[in-house]
DNA sequence: TATAATAAATGTATTTTCTACTTTTATTTT
DNA sequence: AAAATAAAAGTAGAAAATACATTTATTATA
């Protein structure tokens, strides 16, 4: 059971805490796909306070570091990986958050495929994977933070193709539908979602097929970063 | 009358700064509208360091306060001003951002009516608006906190009714579209405007007519806000 | 080896929204 | 009474969004 007295030092939180300091801290909401749903990264807590709670992977942003890159930091420390998707989501800065300390975090969230990881790593740091829909109780605000994230998904993806960073680089259309209906939380019109996506000419279709969902077996895309780029620069409205 | 307390190092940043301890400030980038050009509020720096630098308005973030609280708070102490539109803008987080000491600074953009604010006391805190498309130099990371703000207001104003904020409680349709066209820094045609803005039915027409721009006058109208919330609530799309 | 089954892929007609443009209206000034 | 001026409103054509039905490629099976 958590007790304010009982400060020790904590996993990744491991500073000595006073009462009197204001700690600057992180959050990562890490999202993958799989399965027709997206995934939240949860990590068990193993030591106290608050031992055996889930919570979000996080840290203190130390004295010298960007508060960036102590995201990325965590990140590669659980997973591995380098060069993912990752945004500032907002700042928590209630005063009375954390009931142990004065901390505010700077909530973050990545994107990342969930081919690509380590899991071993992930498996070593107690970090779990659970559906975005069937979330067990997070510590503190951090189930604020992931509705929060999940609503700044909602209105990314839809102009800006930050959907891919969630995908193998290889896809089919009917993949990114499905990964599009995760994200807005409805059903798509298929002809009308492949006419809307193709329209944008940003997806070089591959002499692949992939035969996992049906016999025919899907055409697989890649995303065309370049011409996507291009896009933008020459002020081109890109929506989905 | 205001008198900056002389004996202590910095106007607002009224702390001993150590050079090995994490700061958490705010800083708050204010416009307001007038005269077809949006404003922003800027404050001469009347202290060292950087004294005579224009800056924009910001403090510390207290140990016992919310991160919000600290940027209404300052808001209140120079414009006069409480129940102000505001909200975060994102985080500067970049370790050496401040040459001086470790400070993340949390960038908050407020809406507020220019015939409202406290002029005295404005004036007594050195601070000038000044057009935002004619700004002097910033200090420190400042220039790109307003860049943001601009664009954040850009894509705000398209699907939430901020741009009311900026405006009197009273507005005639052709202000109102000089403000968009302002935000959006690009010209609007005013039939299709007004087409849209009535479309939503959330502007309460008055029996008054403001005539300070035309001899026919153009009636003046209130933003409806109950009416809004209605339209949100049950999914309404609001766009302009 | 023909056919049943299945998801992928495509086409089209209708409705809605966006855009571009022109005219009328209310009021004041001369 | 006429000129001037910004406010206000209507309409037609283009583009985009939506709703709906059929064909196609492939594998499994009868």
């Amino acid at each position: 059971m958590y007790k304010e007295k009982e400060q020790e030092p904590v996993a990744l939180y491991d500073f000595y805490q006073q009462k009197d300091k204001m700690y600057v801290a992180t959050d990562c909401i890490i999202f993958g796909f799989d399965s027709g749903s997206l995934k939240l990264l949860t990590f068990k807590r193993r030591v106290e306070p608050l031992k055996g709670e889930w919570s979000l992977i996080g840290s203190f942003v130390k004295l010298e570091e960007d508060v960036s890159s102590a995201a990325k930091r965590v990140l590669e420390e659980i997973t591995g990986l380098t060069n993912v998707f990752m945004e500032e989501l907002k700042t928590y800065g209630v005063a009375d958050r954390d009931p142990g300390y004065r901390c505010i975090s700077i909530g973050q969230y990545a994107l990342i495929r969930l081919n690509e990881y380590d899991k071993e790593l992930v498996e070593q740091h107690g970090a779990v994977w659970h559906d975005v829909n069937d979330l067990p109780e997070l510590v503190l605000d951090h189930r604020q933070m992931v509705d929060d994230a999940l609503e700044e998904l909602k209105r990314k993806a839809r102009y800006r193709p930050i959907g891919f960073e969630l995908l193998p680089e290889k896809f089919t259309i009917p993949q990114l539908q499905s990964l599009y209906e995760a994200i807005y939380q409805k059903e798509l019109d298929s002809r009308n979602f492949r006419k809307k996506v193709m329209s944008h000419n940003v997806l070089i279709k591959l002499d692949e097929k992939d035969k996992s969902s049906s016999k025919r077996g899907a055409y697989l895309y890649k995303f065309d970063h370049d011409t996507y780029e291009k896009l933008i620069r020459s002020g081109y409205n890109f929506e989905i």
